[in-house]
DNA sequence: CTTGGAATGTCAACAAAGCTGACATAAACT
DNA sequence: AGTTTATGTCAGCTTTGTTGACATTCCAAG
């Protein structure tokens, strides 16, 4: 795997440079979060419930592949089921997510958004896509296509196995 | 990948593709901290403390803004003076940071890294820019240039400000 | 010089969201 | 028949965030 050493040779890449990468996604992923965070916030005054990032994101992914199971759910989040089970519970319970039993494996359950669920998954997407939107837009196509790039070869390998099939997934 | 017709036509951003920058977002962030909590994991059974990304972060922005105030480093980081004071603390107490009266106004402390606290610093910072350093390798030196504009593009105008001037301190 | 506001520290109480360990059930696999 | 897998649940604990209240110290403006 020798990398052709190209034009800008890497080996300038010095610590600063890199330290510099490693605030940019501290920062960046503030902004990231902050505008669902934001929502829920909003939500929460005025209604009954008390949601949170960790229902913001089972409720982006279980619309991103519907009909996932738990076990996926939890592989993607990266938390222990007792933790994620909480905020299904929860969910289910006010109506936004639904399990059905598991067709061919009938120990699994697979997960839907309810129309309610969606409805929410939709209003905290939509902002966070506007975020980005505006950032690929200030920063141009060919900035994107290298962004997409770093953040891949940052995964882990089983991340970047499940980011692939969310993609192949929404594709077909 | 079904690259969109080239040029400037961002219009072709579709749904889709801001929603497959989200999902790199949240599976690269795991990847960047996975390695400093693995660190941390390990030093608590080991020793007596229990440090967490929290500590991390207060050791990183002290060790990059030697110095700095805890009214900067509060919005730095975006949380309660009450939650960063509790970490800030048991760093203290610790020996790992030590806060000096400021000189100019002497309500502010400097806060700055004892060695140990440089040590712990280094320790966490290295093995964060190696994962930076693969991923900026693998993905080539076109590719960090927008990697970097986009993550700048994405944050909010207060923080994109903050991130700029602990780049301008580093280089002078 | 006094007074008001800013920067900091601290106490108490609480919440969100992670964790471990133990245990239960149903279904699938061998 | 026995083991493993997928899921759910109870109980308890930790980290890290939150509010609210209050004290101290010090700068700066009246």
């Amino acid at each position: 795997m020798s990398e052709p050493i190209s034009g800008e040779s890497l080996l300038f890449l010095t610590d600063e440079q890199l330290q510099q990468g490693i605030e940019g996604m501290f920062f960046a992923y503030r902004g990231f979060t902050a505008d669902p965070d934001r929502i829920l916030e909003d939500l929460n005054r005025h209604r009954d419930q008390n949601y949170g990032r960790a229902h913001h994101r089972a409720v982006h992914f279980i619309g991103r592949a519907p009909g996932t199971t738990v076990k996926n759910l939890l592989e993607i989040l990266g938390v222990t089921k007792q933790s994620l089970n909480r905020v299904l519970r929860t969910l289910m319970a006010d109506g936004l997510v639904e399990g059905k039993v598991g067709g061919s494996d009938r120990r699994e359950r697979n997960l839907y958004l309810t129309e309610a669920g969606a409805a929410l998954e939709r209003q905290l997407s939509q902002v966070q896509r506007e975020r980005m939107r505006a950032a690929y837009r200030a920063a141009g196509p060919e900035a994107v296509r290298g962004f997409r790039q770093v953040l891949e070869a940052m995964m882990d390998k089983e991340m970047r196995k499940k980011y692939g099939a969310l993609r192949d997934k929404a594709n077909d």
